[in-house]
DNA sequence: ATTTTTTGTGTAACATGTTACACAATTTGG
DNA sequence: CCAAATTGTGTAACATGTTACACAAAAAAT
């Protein structure tokens, strides 16, 4: 790999003036300049940014830590994200943790270790974490911003970006009674902030509805797919049948869907199902699924904005929250046809 | 950020035993350790990649660049990237290229001065690009390895990983013949190696099965959805009408699949629907679609292996080149129910 | 007890850039 | 035409690590 000094070796100048020409900084004669335009374009130089960063300190990397490149909500959000800090000049670092301590520990040092000048980490729960104050200290302590995508408590002054999932729940919940159905089954996910917020909208909805909660309805299951189908077949054996399903998010949504089809239950006839997250299978499936939309890319342009704004220390009051709202996409999957 | 200097100064000892600490080499008395182990806890000290790197030279740091992060096979290709390298202790650097010329030189700029050992680029047809070469000379030229996916003549000794595009389509076109279709229209891609190669299995397919070749049933779209639907809507102009439709990939598939909904047409009873890359959306979708499956993981996970294998240099011969092989997975879109 | 070997630690050079400062060559102004 | 201002270039220090080499202390061998 070719360096400063080979340049102003074979352009007969010193590496000040090298470096003059590269970062267009300081008086160079338009002669030098070409002599040594010259020789970067034969021996294809590109300045170390490692060396650069030395002197410089800053990298122009950002970290982000997903739990699943695979999941279509993180993979919308990262997008958000990315298109933010592009325009900037930063590149992203990309780490996936897999919802897993040790993990994501390890990824946030190694992001430490490059250097990065800020980080994301995105997590469907943090509150999993047993001390998530321990994971991010490094970086604070190391003068590293950290902004987060989820729910935590954190004695430290964070920002962080979230999504009401109390109202988007409400919402849902909400439909289906209006629809006029009084048997909700409820398919949950992992124990976790998310899944509390959005039991409390399901709850909440029953509740100003006047219909009474039946804790016999609710199925858990792990915002996985195949979670969605098993709950499904539990759902299916309850007596009475409950005529409307809300899934936790899309993914279980779809399982549970594929269980129907495969016992030839009609959606949304003999059951209604809605979702939440309101990623691009919903409109993929037949029916289309209704589903809570999140804007995931806005959350994650909003979260690249906070962290540049901690950065470029044009803010550095208090961790700030931002709560993104909910709407409704009804389709298919609850609107019998008849009503349509 | 502390530095080794500051650990070495509340250790008691100098940078040199700091570092024998952290890379456990060379004598160091237990004691010692212990000072120094405290020193790098309590001030959350991480080594500076930049720094080490500046010694060793090698950054761990992989280079992949792909066309677009949304398009589902490029990210199970990732994924196969991403496990095979991360394992051996590599990570990541993404960055998007949107198939242009302009971006891919940058990006590839970019990660030289970011000295990744290596890098992967991803491209749907490299051939478009006046001047591959250009593009990663710089790279070649600073002894970066370099793999592609995808199709390049090249002057380097350059590693490629491919995939058998004429026998896949030849595969999808003969099922849908002996299934009975004698006209069968073609949803082409935009022009490139991939859509030539495409359709000459779509060709072959027919003079082997002695049914005459119809240049009028051949459409393009450009790969992505919409034009898909586009397509659709056109055959569906053609008299006669074909009875079944071949789509360069599986997004314009599902858009024509989404033009014979709207228009109430049947799948496959009016209408077989083939499609090529066997992306998870094949599954979700009402008839499920059959599709050439790309072994798209495989894939990556070979493009990562290539490289490993040029970077510790236990290969270093001429460029290979590796075409996976194609399987059909036939699903309703093309079998009609009373033939299941 | 002395020599040899092993263990433990520090000094200084190097990797690749940036930049403050010094100095020389031009150009400008009176 | 000479002082002042401007322009052009080099030297050397610094950023943060690794490591060869030197040297001292402790342990083992004779």
């Amino acid at each position: 790999m070719s360096s400063i000094y080979q340049v102003a070796e074979m352009a007969g100048v010193s590496v000040a003036t090298v470096s003059r020409v590269i970062n267009e900084r300081g008086y160079v004669s338009e002669k030098t300049r070409l002599k040594v335009q010259e020789a970067i374009n034969i021996l294809h130089y590109t300045p170390n940014q490692a060396a650069q960063s030395l002197t410089t300190s800053s990298t122009k990397l950002i970290g982000l830590l997903v739990p699943d490149i695979n999941n279509p909500v993180f993979l919308e959000q990262s997008k958000g994200i990315n298109d933010y800090l592009k325009e900037k000049g930063y590149i992203l670092m990309y780490a996936e943790s897999g919802e897993d301590d040790e993990e994501m520990s390890n990824m946030v040092r190694r992001f430490l270790s490059n250097r990065v000048d800020g980080m994301i980490l995105c997590s469907r729960d943090f509150t999993q974490f047993g001390d998530m104050d321990a994971i991010i200290e490094p970086a604070l302590k190391n003068n590293v911003h950290v902004v987060l995508n989820g729910y935590v408590d954190s004695k430290f002054e964070i920002d962080r970006v979230g999504f009401d999932n109390v109202r988007g729940a409400y919402l849902a919940t909400e439909h289906l009674l209006k629809m006029g159905h009084s048997s909700i089954a409820l398919i949950a996910g992992t124990d976790s902030t998310i899944s509390e917020e959005r039991y409390r909208g399901y709850r909440e909805a029953h509740i100003d509805n006047h219909v009474s909660l039946n804790p016999a309805l609710v199925v858990k299951g792990d915002f996985r797919q195949h979670s969605g189908y098993e709950a499904m077949l539990k759902i299916l054996q309850m007596n009475p049948r409950p005529t409307a399903v809300f899934a936790m998010n899309d993914v279980m949504a779809i399982g549970a869907m594929m269980a129907l089809e495969d016992h030839k239950v009609s959606v949304p006839d003999e059951i209604a199902v809605a979702g939440f997250d309101d990623i691009i299978w919903c409109s993929l499936i037949r029916p289309r699924l209704t589903s809570v939309v999140q804007p995931k890319y806005e959350i994650g342009k909003k979260l690249a904005e906070f962290l540049l704004s901690r950065m470029n220390e044009s803010y550095s009051g208090p961790g700030r929250h931002e709560i993104f709202g909910s709407r409704l996409a009804v389709r298919q999957s609850t609107v019998k046809s008849e009503q349509q």
